[in-house]
DNA sequence: CTATGATCATGA
DNA sequence: TCATGATCATAG
């Protein structure tokens, strides 16, 4: 530990909790804040509207929280094996958006199983907190919600590892370019780029060689919903 | 360039 | 209305 006593991200507020107790105290206090409050906290300015700052929500709260992992492939709280995710929610508590996961392997494919997969790792333990997400509220009067920590349930986790493997199958066969977000019921893969002009090298056609779009992998709101349903009835 | 954080915008 | 495909910012 050098200056890592604090969060990498622009501000040094928040100390990196060693515990996940020491977490969700911090969740406490942030919960039933607004954006534009938090905000102030840390002196960050809030933006007109997310067009052009689509992850400002997420890095607000990682620096409130004090995350510490940067951008590394790795949970936000390191100490703790702790993932955060922010999840929109609309006007009826669903949530409006699917969920990022993480890239999809386009080269080191190899010895893969669900047991060692990246989505696995990081979704084992997820910190999901609820942010009013309606267009028609600004984004500094929005709120936080009541933040929960999921761990997947035996049926949760095979709904996962069915897609997962339904879609590493094709990749494994070569297949990543034909792969459309339609497959996989709660996990999709779906494009994940600066924009459609950005190319990698990748699989098309079983083992073909070819410039694919950049995907990763997405929880859909069909399996965040009943989360958070089930969040809030308890 | 690849990872992080996601939401936007449009067609069906 | 909503899911799919597209897109935006930024760090290392």
């Amino acid at each position: 530990m050098t200056e890592d006593n604090f969060s990498s991200k622009q501000t040094r507020f928040t100390p990196i909790p060693k515990t996940e107790a020491e977490l969700l105290n911090r969740c406490e206090i942030m919960a039933g804040q607004t954006l534009g409050q938090i905000a102030f906290k840390l002196s960050m300015t809030v933006p007109e509207d997310l067009r052009l700052h689509k992850g400002w929500v997420g890095h607000l709260c990682e620096n409130y929280l004090g995350a510490n992992a940067g951008d590394r492939a790795e949970p936000d709280f390191l100490d703790i094996g702790v993932e955060l995710k922010t999840l929109p929610v609309d006007a009826h508590e669903k949530p409006k958006e699917s969920t990022y996961v993480c890239t999809m392997p386009i080269r080191q494919i190899d010895a893969y199983s669900w047991q060692n997969s990246w989505v696995k790792r990081k979704l084992s333990r997820v910190l999901w907190v609820p942010v009013e997400a309606a267009r028609d509220i600004p984004l500094a009067e929005r709120y936080v919600d009541n933040f929960w920590i999921w761990r997947p349930s035996f049926a949760e986790e095979c709904s996962l590892q069915r897609d997962w493997e339904e879609l590493m199958d094709r990749i494994v066969l070569g297949e990543q370019a034909e792969i459309t977000s339609q497959e996989g019921e709660y996990l999709h893969i779906r494009p994940k780029a600066a924009n459609s002009l950005v190319l990698v090298r990748g699989m098309s056609n079983g083992h073909t060689s070819a410039f694919i779009i950049p995907k990763g992998f997405y929880l859909r709101t069909s399996f965040t919903g009943p989360l958070l349903h089930q969040s809030l009835y308890n």
